[in-house]
RNA sequence: GGGCGGUUAGCUCAGCUGGGAGAGCACCGGCCUUACAAGCCGGGGGUCACAAGUUCGAUCCUUGUACCGCCCACCA
């Protein structure tokens, strides 16, 4: 091969997709469940069907891909279970803003044809994030995929929700619920959104009949008097203790309301006289059961007021608001005004402030299925990483309440509930109802409802296996080894997936929880379209190709809980996929075509390829212990900075002479090679297309993902002083160069003062060593201590550059000054330290042994120092 | 109201169970050296937010203060 025939720069574009396909066509992502391999697993968090890859699903997305990958190259028989989410509210959103813009209401074309829509909008849209994903280099085992509304998923999830059902832990209740007026949806209490918001506290007084004084009472929500239908105060609170049992009349209405007692009431909040509104309030909801109080519903269900509101029917909520208050300013009873910061709840999916409402839900009692998701957690069945997030699980888990499941949409899981028309008994069975069970009756109505989303992905690690049936890939590769979410979710769904892991399929659905940080732009903002900061991956993959974007991500992985994400950053490590590309380049430009690249012969190593096989085996260790821990920063930062800085900066650069020289050349070539094939399966994980494109050029017929992760077993510990020696040795001349601007063409000449011996062998009596230097940093030793140098200090040496009229002795003097005060505050600082007989005592051995290092090390330096420093004034 | 994070070089952040602080980018100086200018070599730059405590020793542990951010919660 000439160098010619490869370019200086690497464009992924040209390579990326050919390599997917590949990689697709040869199913080398396929799953065996028949494998003797130990199994290793993960579940995607199924997005959005309809959705689109943005920064968070990249993210998520690569660090899966990382570890399957990697427990691939470590023999592991790997499933990435693939799929998409139905997202009921957000998908039926889409689909109805779409026939908006046709002026068409789903309930114009009905439940069917609706549905039928939002299907034919889930095969258009559906692959888009699919192939977004093997855009990023995702090796989900596609073979496998799966829709939250496949037949297999919907089976499961009525099994489910049959078996709940039958042991009363679903239920159906009327109830006071989150209500979407534009969604026309109940909410679960996740679903909502809270934010604080300046509103207003109106002070409005009422009359008490039986006395006729006025009761002040305070809202923020004036609008739902309309529903009020009692008073309550504390039954400790002295000014109201007296009006307990009477009743206060409701202005413009005119209603009677009981005022009752009630320990919820603050007496130091407002007026310490609470109004009643169960229908309204989730609060006034409990206190009305209490005391036997009506529930008034006012308002319908697009937030308007309905027949109970008198006058005010036909307005919107707001409006009803506005009119309500000047009403009652009109009579008087507005007493004040006040500012009042308090907190808002809004639909999640479309941001309209929610309404409290009573309605007929159904809901899952969560509390049994909580212990068991508590306890799995507790012990350490399930191990949740970073471990702090396990006391927000715990702390939502002791908390939880009943979970609402029911949603007023046509997208989703129909609810398999069927009503008895005549006698009014709700069939619920694994096969539809022909009659009722209880009255035999024909005429049998299902529920409308669909459920929660969440209800199905909860099931996701087991029902995408197969569940109900016990099939292989069950028996194989359940429980999951790993789920890799962000934060967001935890509740959502991991919480629940745990819960119904442990109740259907008797185990846990991971064994381990890896929980990442949410991505941010530049500024720490959440990424979203109506902001318009949003950094499309795609974008950034055509920019700079997914192999320098994923190893961005990664190298971010370890920031707490935002990631920011700047261009900045994937273009330094798409820098580095150039190195990779030119290393690579260079080592296979000067291999022969024909060259047999076997193992390195062992007893033909030089000492710098000892010293390279030695980082490169504890460089896979490391990287391989960081991937392990889930410390992906960490991995990728050790590959990077050996890759980069030992193998290109060094090794390559101290091989050179053997490769230009024929005789060396084939020990030279194959050592690095052997360096580099190993690198690349390292790097494989993180940069899977850039590495395996190389790979293809020297074994076109093999794939990387099928090779081994390399765990070296030789060990050269004792064997790197040499280079290490040579290495600073360069570094000292180089400081010299760079001091005095000594270009890097011309020949210097140094003389090395020393009496260590592994540096006289490594340096003064070794050929070989002496050659290298001479081409690699243009320098000749000489033997004569020449007096008006540049000096460099190091621990073992001093150099001393002769350079004619150029050295300043009074600036070189100055300068060691400076190099001098830095020596000397270690060696004060450490000196002191061994001298203290408390540091002595009680700090460890290796410590103490260390500074004692350290002391000896700065002792030494800072001697060399004076000694030449002297010896520089002695000749000026 | 409860809980959880953050505060380290000009910027973005690492720092893995306490031994005197690192990276990338940016900056300054020198190099088109036959793999790579998306590169090479050298360099400057930090009282680790503040205060107290524990310790031989604190960026790291404890407590408090200040500012920033997130989550949960039924205070009208």
């Amino acid at each position: 091969m000439h160098q010619n025939d490869l370019p200086t720069r690497i464009t992924p574009s040209e390579y990326e997709k050919k390599i997917y396909n590949e990689w697709e066509a040869k199913g080398i992502f396929h799953a065996d469940e028949n494998s003797p391999k130990p199994p290793y697993s993960i579940v995607i968090p199924p997005p959005n069907v309809t959705g689109s890859l943005h920064m968070g699903h990249a993210l998520n997305n690569t660090l899966q891909d990382i570890l399957i990958r990697f427990y691939k190259l470590n023999g592991y028989e790997t499933l990435w279970m693939p799929g998409t989410d139905h997202a009921g509210i957000a998908t039926q959103n889409v689909v109805e803003k779409q026939l908006a813009e046709k002026n068409i209401s789903r309930h114009e074309i009905g439940r069917e044809k609706f549905i039928e829509k939002v299907w034919q909008w889930k095969e258009e849209s559906g692959g888009q994030i699919i192939n977004q994903l093997k855009r990023l280099g995702a090796s989900c085992d596609w073979e496998r995929e799966r829709f939250t509304m496949d037949e297999g998923l919907s089976l499961a999830v009525r099994k489910v929700f049959v078996t709940l059902y039958k042991e009363g832990l679903i239920y159906r209740s009327n109830y006071i619920i989150n209500w979407c007026p534009r969604c026309h949806t109940a909410l679960s209490d996740l679903e909502v959104e809270h934010e604080e918001k300046e509103g207003t506290l109106y002070y409005i007084n009422y009359d008490v009949k039986e006395t006729g004084e006025k009761l002040l009472i305070a809202t923020t929500r004036p609008e739902t008097m309309l529903g009020d239908s009692g008073v309550a105060v504390n039954p400790d609170d002295k000014r109201y203790n007296h009006l307990i049992g009477k009743t206060a009349i409701l202005p413009i209405v005119g209603r009677e309301l009981p005022i009752v007692a009630d320990e919820y009431v603050d007496m130091e909040f407002g007026t310490g006289a609470l109004k009643i509104t169960p229908a309204h309030d989730p609060n006034d909801f409990d206190i009305g059961r209490k005391h036997g109080l009506k529930e008034i519903n006012m308002m319908d269900d697009s937030g308007y007021v309905n027949e109970n509101g008198g006058k005010f029917q036909g307005m919107e909520r707001f409006e009803a608001r506005k009119a309500i208050v000047s009403e009652l300013e009109k009579e008087n009873r507005l007493v004040k005004k006040e500012k009042h910061i308090h907190s808002i709840g809004h639909c999640y999916r479309c941001k309209t402030v929610v309404e409290p409402r009573i309605s007929m839900q159904w809901f899952v009692k969560v509390k049994p299925l909580a212990e068991k998701a508590i306890e799995v957690v507790k012990n350490n069945e399930v191990n949740i990483i970073p471990e702090n997030w396990k006391k927000t699980y715990f702390e939502w888990m002791y908390n939880i309440k009943d979970w609402c499941i029911s949603r007023q949409i046509w997208w989703g899981h129909r609810i398999p509930a069927f009503y008895c028309d005549k006698c009014g008994h709700i069939n619920v069975a694994m096969e539809d109802p022909s009659q009722c069970e209880k009255c035999s009756s024909t005429e049998l109505s299902q529920e409308t409802d669909v459920l929660d989303t969440w209800f199905s992905s909860a099931l996701w690690p087991f029902s995408t296996m197969g569940w109900p049936k016990r099939t292989k890939t069950l028996e194989k590769f359940y429980p999951t080894s790993c789920l890799v979410t962000g934060f967001d979710i935890l509740f959502f769904w991991v919480a629940r997936m745990i819960m119904m892991g442990t109740k259907f399929m008797n185990d846990v659905p991971f064994r381990e929880v890896y929980i990442h940080a949410l991505v941010r732009d530049e500024e720490g903002q959440k990424m979203s379209k109506s902001k318009g900061n949003v950094i499309d991956p795609l974008t950034v993959i055509d920019e700079y190709g997914a192999d320098a974007f994923r190893f961005t991500l990664a190298a971010l992985a370890a920031q707490g809980r935002d990631i920011k994400l700047s261009k900045e950053r994937v273009e330094g490590y798409r820098n580095f996929v150039n190195k990779i590309w030119n290393a690579s380049r260079f080592i296979l430009m000067n291999m022969p075509s024909n060259y047999n690249i076997g193992e390195p012969d062992f007893s033909k190593l030089e000492t710098e390829d000892k010293w390279i096989y030695h980082q490169l085996k504890i460089t896979a260790d490391a990287v391989s212990t960081h991937i392990k821990s889930y410390d992906f920063n960490e991995a990728a930062g050790e590959i990077y900075k050996f890759f980069w800085h030992t193998f290109c900066d060094w090794y390559i650069e101290l091989i050179k002479d053997r490769i230009f020289d024929e005789n060396k050349k084939e020990s030279a070539l194959k050592a690095a090679f052997f360096v580099l094939k190993n690198s690349l399966i390292i790097l494989h994980p993180f940069m899977p297309f850039v590495t395996e494109y190389i790979h293809k050029m020297t074994d076109s017929d093999s794939n990387l993902l099928n090779m081994t992760f390399p765990y070296l077993d030789f060990s050269f510990d004792n064997e790197n002083s040499e280079i290490e020696t040579v290495i600073a040795i360069i570094s000292s001349i180089r400081n010299i160069r760079g001091e005095y601007n000594i270009p890097p063409k011309s020949m210097v000449k140094a003389y090395i003062k020393t009496d260590d011996k592994k540096i006289i062998n490594a340096v003064k009596n070794n050929e070989k060593n002496i050659k290298k230097l001479s081409r690699l940093e243009k320098l000749e030793f000489t033997d004569k201590e020449i007096e008006k140098s540049a000096t460099n200090i190091s621990a073992g040496f001093v150099i001393y550059v002769p350079i004619e009229g150029i050295v300043d002795i009074n600036e070189e003097i100055a300068r060691l000054e400076k190099e001098r005060k830095s020596a000397l505050k270690d060696y004060e600082l450490y000196g002191k330290k061994l001298k203290n007989e408390n540091y002595l005592q009680k700090a460890p051995k290796e410590i103490i042994e260390k500074d004692k290092q350290k002391f000896e090390k700065s002792k030494e330096i800072l001697e060399k120092i004076d000694i030449t420093i002297d010896r520089l004034k002695a000749i000026c």
